[in-house]
DNA sequence: AACGGATTTCTTGTATACAACATGCTTGAC
DNA sequence: GTCAAGCATGTTGTATACAAGAAATCCGTT
């Protein structure tokens, strides 16, 4: 099986890149901040280079815009490049379930029913943060039944960095439960092999659409993540 | 409207990129091979600076394969990966038919129609490369018709990465027609609004079945894009 | 002669020094 | 008083120097 990304953790600009990822996703850092190389390397320690690299890490990644000449800057999306980005993953986890309604294997079948076992006791407990790990865990359960590498990547890649937003959707009443019952209507369709069902149960499960859009707006407000100024924006 | 990508073409790094990047594509660099960064260097007439951040760009394109403290790889994909990444295109396409179908411009609708009148041209004339172009042109077009600015940037990213494979395709016999004849149904189905018939239409226009594979497999061993020992790939 | 270990050499990762460019301020003219 | 040009400052891009880890070689032992 070829590698779609490499092994991290052994550089220490791998170690800055995940540092800086975190205060972004984290709101820490706000919209629009400027990331002078200096300052940071003092911060974490370490010099320039290390620090330029995890920039363009994150730059590659679509969390920092790089402006040559000019500088890096936080760029957390606005509110309709989330609904893009969602209108996208609803389709790649779409095509997850269509392509692991014919391809799962009994090992993973049954590892998707222990996390819509472990999700049904995390309701039964209210437990958001237990529910969000097997929530997860289920994704990407179906990305790896999908039986292609490659998209098994794309999606977790797009699966990453919608993850805090994810978060605070979970928040909202009523929506644990609702993401269970899909979750149990997406494994049903596996168990049967039905690939169309597996794919709507899936895009329904992630799109943003209806009520589902106002909630987003809401959680969105809140996150305050858009908190910096836009004057860094204009090119 | 929030870019989704850095301009390029200021920096020297980002030349040392596009070099590598074309040499790799077409070949000169095969798979596997061990890109050293002095001599590389050397041979661009500049510091390992740049030419290490082109390599860690190409990384975050999957061109090449970063192993920490070992160097790095070019990795072409192979046949199981090509047909996973085609696999995946054609659902990316077929959302931007479905979303296209919706939201199309009469302006693009207008500029679609221009590069199939192209298409005809080349055709006609028998112009590979006419074509070639025309076909990209339409493709672009699509993914802007979409309406999802990241959907364009993914669409467009996957696009340019399968780019030297589409083209040896079409060299193969009776495709450039064939190809025509499904951008008439794509342009049809836009213009009348039918989003699941633009769908499919251009589902399977990208997606590789049947005889395709056939003609896939062919084209790739003709490439000889996998000259190179898989000795290095052991990671 | 074959194997194991230590050393040596080469390569990558990191730090620092230098250069080019952008920006902001000062100063001078109108 | 306002505007513009030039200078000063600071930041990024690049080059080079240094450190640490990996690989190959050489030597000693069995």
């Amino acid at each position: 099986m070829p590698p779609y990304a490499a092994p991290m953790h052994n550089r220490r600009a791998d170690g800055v890149r995940e540092a800086l990822e975190q205060m972004i996703v984290t709101g820490e850092l706000p919209d629009g901040e400027r990331l002078d190389e200096v300052s940071l390397a003092d911060r974490f320690g370490c010099s320039r280079t290390p620090l330029r690299e995890a920039l363009h890490a994150l730059a590659a990644s679509g969390l920092v815009q790089l402006i040559p000449r000019r500088g890096a800057f936080v760029r957390h999306p606005g509110l309709e490049e989330m609904v893009e980005m969602f209108e996208v993953m609803a389709e790649l986890e779409a095509l997850c379930g269509r392509l692991a309604a014919r391809r799962v294997t009994p090992a993973l079948l049954g590892a998707l029913q222990a996390t819509v076992i472990a999700c049904e006791e995390a309701v039964a407990a209210g437990d958001h943060d237990r529910y969000y790990a097997e929530n997860e865990r289920f994704h990407l359960l179906v990305y790896e039944a999908a039986g292609n590498g490659f998209l098994a990547a794309e999606a977790g890649r797009l699966h990453r960095r919608l993850k805090p937003f994810r978060r605070l959707q979970l928040r909202l009443r009523g929506r644990m439960a609702q993401s269970l019952a899909e979750h149990r209507t997406v494994l049903s369709a596996l168990q049967d092999g039905r690939p169309e069902a597996a794919a709507e149960a899936l895009r329904d499960h992630v799109a943003v659409q209806g009520g589902k859009f106002n909630d987003l707006m809401a959680s969105y407000r809140r996150s305050s993540l858009h908190a910096g100024s836009e004057t860094a924006l204009r090119a």
